[in-house]
DNA sequence: TTGTACGCGTTATCAT
DNA sequence: ATGATAACGCGTACAA
């Protein structure tokens, strides 16, 4: 900055000005500076600006893994969103895993981000100590509770399981089964299902958990296994995502079973292939869209007004009735 | 840190070194040290420290997309890879956009990464000047030239077009038809196959391009212009992403065409979902694990020895036969 | 093994 | 409208 003071003639301070607030700096001197600046391909130092303005434009995003579209799409938007605003985001993947997750907020911590994103309510002790000590805003994603750490946009999981089981018998359904991948809310939603669907039918729901991320593959397998081995033949079958219900419809056309008709099938998530299937899957919309940008509107309030009192955002869920259910 | 220090009884290098140097210390301060840290809840403050020492530990990665399983997946190895390594990972998305692209780097560079990885060989003027002047390693991935910026790891386009050409016409197809997403790369893998494929069977190959990024509707929706809009019956289909070919399989069957029978399809990438599909899909595989890893070590090794010598990288590629073409 | 002094490149505050 | 000066919180060099 010192430099390009000089080639323009002015002192470091009012190169800085001319960065940061233009408007107060005269027209002639401020065209004297970009010429300066583009003359020395000048690139100004955002470490030092932060070090010194203590706010870095740097916003921390912790999410369980970038290869699941799910969370892909919503980072996408989240950080768009918050890029039109001037801020960077700085990402990484917990891989599902609570300690994971501590050790990367502390790691982020240290760039001093202005705000932080944290998919999920559930967090070690540890962790939401660092993140009340750092006193910045905080918002959890993808779920609901009464007492976030700051602020939390999701949607309640129970009621959504709940919901499938209603709709589900109310299509006729006395028999389900689940197929459900290895990520706490995915099974809090099966849970809520299975009980609730056992209330209704009065028939137990068969449970099954591929043990692993989700993925097509992973579908085709779990209904292979629930056919063969727990002799599952007729019902429902309510997955955790749309890429396992994708898997199921797959495995079972092979096996030449119709969906819906001997097979119903169900997903979660609307994934933008959903209503491309044969037959187009019945799924449950989240509005992944809207849940980045609330969220990135939730920070981004918070760091112009600190006191904004709204915390809690329920963007619900909704049943979207297709062919396959 | 000076806070830590007084609390152990020491001064605020001791704290310093601490951190940074553990073995420089003697173990009982060290100790002390370590309560005091815990007493205060103190996080250091990397800014400041990236700002002394000349060195941020931050990577700066730009991709087209990250909603593009593709891109995803290479970045999740790489940025596993370099956190291993004490780097963290910022990532952007370019949007498949030159100029944005530009921009973008402007931006990380003004955080001061020690590194950059960069989508694709083809960038604004202006970028490379950026680039050059940071004085920063760079790697461009996804793509193979004799003059990269710095590094490049990747494959070359151009030959897997014309291996994909002589691989069809070799199982005996004189029609072919290709459908590409809006992608730079794969416009360039479509032309050097349409070349080829004319050349050796003498018909003209049916060229079509999405207009978008790729997905399951999308290729159904090319599939029933081709057949529809330009009367393409048979031969075979070359799509520029698996996704792309895995929608022109479901569209074929809902036209009750037999694939490889009516129609051969290929894809390209063997996602991990090109196996579970029914006719499994014949691609080309990218090993997108070695692309993620060796574009880190590569990084790593300029950043412990800047007079490392190999700077081309080409991973090749590899056609995968299964059932669909 | 530990400490002192200084500088990293900005922004904030206060003057002019 | 512009400048001087003092932080910001740490690492490095050098000294003890």
């Amino acid at each position: 900055m010192a430099a390009v003071g000089r080639l323009a003639g002015v002192s470091q301070v009012t190169v800085s000005r001319a960065l940061s607030h233009p408007e107060k700096v005269s027209p002639d001197t401020l065209q004297r500076i970009r010429d300066a600046i583009e003359a020395t391909g000048f690139v100004p130092n955002a470490l030092a600006g932060a070090l010194a303005s203590k706010r870095s434009h740097l916003i921390s995003a912790l999410v369980p893994s970038l290869t699941n579209i799910v969370y892909a799409s919503f980072i996408a938007t989240f950080s768009a969103q918050l890029r039109s605003h001037g801020y960077q985001v700085l990402l990484s993947e917990t891989g599902f895993d609570t300690t994971s997750e501590q050790d990367l907020i502390a790691t982020h911590l240290s760039r001093r981000p202005d705000a932080m994103l944290l998919t999920g309510i559930h967090h070690s002790q540890q962790a939401r100590r660092s993140l009340l000590g750092a006193d910045i805003p905080v918002v959890e994603v993808w779920d609901i509770t009464d007492s976030p750490i700051d602020m939390c946009v999701g949607f309640n999981h129970v009621d959504a399981g709940r919901a499938v089981a209603n709709f589900l018998y109310e299509q006729g359904h006395k028999n389900a089964a689940t197929i459900t991948a290895n990520d706490e809310r995915a099974l809090r939603r099966q849970s809520a299902f299975s009980e609730t669907f056992t209330q209704l039918s009065g028939n137990a729901v068969l449970n099954s958990n591929t043990g692993g991320p989700a993925s097509i593959g992973a579908g085709r397998r779990a209904l292979a296994h629930l056919i063969d081995d727990t002799g599952f033949q007729r019902g429902a079958v309510f997955c955790s995502s749309d890429l396992l219900a994708h898997g199921v419809l797959i495995e079972a056309r092979a096996r030449g079973l119709c969906v819906p008709g001997d097979m119903a099938v169900m997903g979660f998530g609307d994934q933008d292939f959903a209503r491309d299937l044969e037959p187009a899957l019945t799924t449950v919309a989240i509005d992944r869209l809207a849940l980045g940008s609330v969220a990135a509107e939730a920070l981004l309030a918070r760091l112009v007004r600190p006191d904004t009192k709204q915390s809690i955002f329920d963007l619900g869920f909704k049943i979207l009735r297709r062919a396959s259910a």
